[in-house]
DNA sequence: GGTATGCCATGATGGTCGTCATCGCATGCG
DNA sequence: CGCATGCGATGACGACCATCATGGCATACC
């Protein structure tokens, strides 16, 4: 068929959307094209219509992933400090990793990715400790990232990361709880 | 051939060990079975005289990367706390995860494994929190996880992950100092 | 010293993956 | 109203995977 204007661009959108999400689920290499394409409403053999290869998908819903935590958790409208940890070093975040940092999620597999996903990755990480920092400082200058910042960054990520390996919910709580400290 | 005693339970002892320097180097999934059997110096063939499954492979290799980096960096004769924040935040620890801690390595991989693997992990884990809090509090009652530990395992988890992610090696080694601080 | 043993190499099987070529078809445009 | 367009479905390809069946063969035992 003939398609309305804008509407690749569209679909392609809601492939890397739901890709964000599947991958955080199923993990980066736990995830194959054909079922990234079903997650989206489609088959497989429309991909690479859209995307040069998987590891392009990929590093888009990284990317993706990284923005869409960033709105919803450590932007300036959701409050203070206090309301940023709370949110992150919740239950909710723990048993729901599709939808929550995807450095907690993925932060592992980046590493042993190609490059242009540890890319993605890379600002991901950036991003996160930049944005903390305006959290803790909303004066600083621009670019500099204060030892603080950088601290409670990696604390509140690996008690994500804990909080989901230990399989204990009352232990997982104990470690989000301990993790609000600063 | 007719071989020596004990010589199966031997061979059986380095695919663990090669297996987990492998994995924490290329990922749980990233490692083929070949892969792992030519890192023993063996072929792919008598896999299945040693292992149940790879599943089996990967649990063990988990568990034993993680008794391994317990007894290098964890352990009451690496010394104070001090000297285990030093061994652990490490530029050497972040440019090495192949003989690194299992959790920094592949920790976010975790959660989407099996049930055996799966275990495994959330031993590791606990086992790292509890390490930890002997160090923090030697005369603690056996069991008893104070919020300090559980903060700090985090902090020095999330420390290594970030900073093998933000590409930067400067960064990197800011971020591990920052982590030193508890 | 002959022989039975059992570990490991060779090789096959079915399945799935990433990738690509082809085609049908519904609709926006003339 | 007909037609050209381009998106996405169908299907194929080679590669690689986990798993398993078979066989060779060097040695520890009798």
């Amino acid at each position: 068929m003939r398609y309305p204007e804008g509407h690749k661009g569209s679909v392609r959108a809601t492939i890397v959307a739901k890709a964000a999400r599947a991958l955080r689920a199923g993990g980066l290499a736990g995830v194959s094209i054909p079922a990234l394409m079903k997650a989206a409403g489609l088959t497989h053999g429309g991909f690479y219509a859209h995307f040069e290869n998987r590891d392009e998908l990929v590093s888009e819903a990284v990317l993706a992933a990284a923005h869409e935590t960033a709105a919803r958790v450590l932007s300036p409208e959701i409050g203070d400090l206090d309301a940023t940890l709370d949110a992150y070093l919740s239950i909710g975040h723990v048993e729901h990793p599709e939808v929550g940092c995807v450095i907690a999620a993925l932060g592992t597999e980046g590493r042993a990715q190609s490059k242009p996903v540890r890319r993605a990755f890379a600002e991901a990480a950036r991003g996160f400790v930049r944005l903390l920092e305006t959290k803790l400082h909303p004066k600083s200058a621009a670019g500099t990232l204060s030892d603080e910042a950088m601290r409670l960054s990696a604390q509140m990520i690996g008690a994500v990361v804990l909080a989901r390996l230990v399989d204990d919910p009352a232990l997982a709580a104990r470690i989000l709880n301990a993790a609000k400290a600063h």
